[in-house]
DNA sequence: CTCCTTTCAGAACAAAAGTTTGACACATCG
DNA sequence: CGATGTGTCAAACTTTTGTTCTGAAAGGAG
């Protein structure tokens, strides 16, 4: 009884730590759990029930875990570089930087706030070459744009006729929608108190259409 | 022959995204590659045929590696290198899911949806014990709500005046201003087309106060 | 040297999971 | 209307892989 507790510890600490660091090595370099199978080549051992039994006890040491039965189900319980760290962004979301104020009359500032950045899911707004705006001002209320709202301006050169687009006019930046009066390209304010704008190309460019908008301040 | 294209796109496209999204899931969480069998309960398929030929595509499509022969041997080979994206959720990010709609007489369902719940800063709301909830209809819409917005519901029993809150009349959930007439207490709603509804403790409750909206469909 | 314990090997077994086949439903196209 | 193709399903079939069993080699202890 005394010897047990001495051999179980001396002889097989060397094999159960060959086995643990190819198990490791394996799952790093596959992204995929080894078979008992592969552990026996890997770990110089030619029986698979020798592999389990070192599994079975990698468990109880806590340093793996092994579902009886499953295949390849091996996955390490280390704080190190497990495959699986508690959350991280997904791929497919994206973070939208606020890159200033818009209205009329106020240029672009460069982004002033870091607190002022979402995360938003790629596939809801269609692209990621997105950038976000925070409106002044009240003249696309009847679009149901408020000021201080945040949109979200997804970049394009041209746009569509009843698009809502953030546009530059001469060196001020602002939010409108893009449509035709007698023929002739304007930017619709979506308030009684302000006037169509001409869109001529020589002043006028469109930095982007509006896909979103979010608002923190409920009133 | 021209139609060849878009049926190939537009049919199986919703069901290999079903499939790609559950094998995403299920990695993620369990940090071993679904099987077959695994894939077809998740994805609702009943046939392990269908998902085979699926995992076939996901591999030509490049999505996903996925080697013959090999048990739970599906490896997610994501744009961004491997597993981790780097950059990860700011603790003062928090995840928000879509726990259905609300609306003038429609129940709240609890629907889980991938791609309905966005990630909002705690910092803006204020809370982390929030929901979301998608609007339906147009009863609010002279404060600025419309149909098709995600709505911020910061939770809470009670509400001042004037607070634009989701509540529970009987079993179905609606938005509306809180407020009193004729000293007696009120809900709201803000479209001449509807009617104030009386707030009586026995069949309403309040849910939560909006703090935030969310709105992806501009026009 | 014999007994005992530990460890490994090889084989056999059982179950899980990958793969294939054929059939059916449904839509599209000629 | 029939021909073709696609998506799904159910049921086999095959392979891989986890598990167990028995026995043999190795090394101490008495």
């Amino acid at each position: 009884m005394a010897a047990t507790s001495r051999s179980t510890e001396s002889k097989s600490a060397k094999t159960i730590e060959r086995v643990y660091k190819y198990v490791q090595k394996y799952i790093h370099e596959n992204a995929l759990s080894p078979s008992v199978r592969d552990i026996c080549a890997g770990a110089g051992l030619k029986s698979t029930s020798s592999v389990h039994a070192y599994l079975r006890k990698l468990d109880e040491m806590g340093l793996i875990e092994y579902r009886p039965g499953m295949r390849r189900a091996i996955i390490l319980k280390n704080t190190e570089g497990s495959e699986a760290p508690s959350e991280s962004i997904p791929a497919d979301v994206v973070r939208l930087t606020c890159l200033g104020k818009i209205t009329a009359g106020v240029p672009i500032y460069a982004h002033e706030d870091e607190s002022e950045s979402f995360y938003i899911n790629k596939s809801i707004i269609g692209s990621n070459d997105c950038f976000l705006l925070k409106v002044k001002g009240t003249s696309m209320i009847n679009a149901h744009i408020l000021d201080g709202d945040y949109l979200i301006i997804r970049k394009q050169d041209s746009c569509d006729e009843g698009d809502i687009i953030a546009a530059l006019i001469g060196d001020e930046a602002t939010v409108k929608r893009y449509g035709y009066l007698n023929g002739q390209p304007y930017l619709f304010p979506e308030n009684e108190l302000y006037s169509p704008i001409p869109f001529n190309t020589a002043e006028c460019k469109v930095l982007g259409k509006v896909v979103g908008l979010h608002r923190y301040s409920i009133s």
